[in-house]
DNA sequence: CTCATGACTAGCT
DNA sequence: TAGCTAGCCATGA
């Protein structure tokens, strides 16, 4: 066609950010995710930089951004900054329990979550 | 092009 | 649980 070889994959930024703000989206109300696994299910492994990046631009107030935290459960912000307690208490809202800016992450990525209630 | 920065992660002690 | 290091990727100076 009339493009060059160029490659329309999955590897466009625009496109890129598109999914992570969709991968974001799709947090379950009271549950969180980490920025690895955000970026996993964006398609984009190994971009969990790329994720918090994304959310530090972004400027939707309807993106639920307050349910993504680092990979050990810890809000990624500086413990008593701003952006730290208006997370903590956006996740309490949900009836997340938060300690210490900490959160107890899921035992498993939520993928399976359905695959737990359907084993039992 | 090189260097520094950042809402990161995994591994080791 | 906590601290330190190295690796990683995108941006901007």
């Amino acid at each position: 066609m009339g493009k060059r070889g160029d490659d329309p994959a999955p590897g466009d930024a625009d496109s890129a950010v598109d999914r992570l703000l969709a991968a974001v989206r799709a947090i379950p109300r009271g549950q969180v995710a980490g920025y690895g696994e955000v970026a996993r299910r964006a398609g984009l492994p190994g971009r969990a930089r790329l994720a918090a990046r994304v959310l530090s631009t972004n400027t939707d107030p309807t993106l639920p951004w307050h349910r993504v935290l680092r990979s050990d459960g810890r809000i990624a912000f500086p413990v008593g900054s701003e952006g730290f307690l208006e997370q903590g208490r956006r996740l309490r809202a949900e009836g997340v329990t938060v300690r210490e800016g900490r959160v107890r992450m899921p035992a498993r990525p939520l993928d399976l979550d359905a695959e737990v209630w359907g084993v039992r």
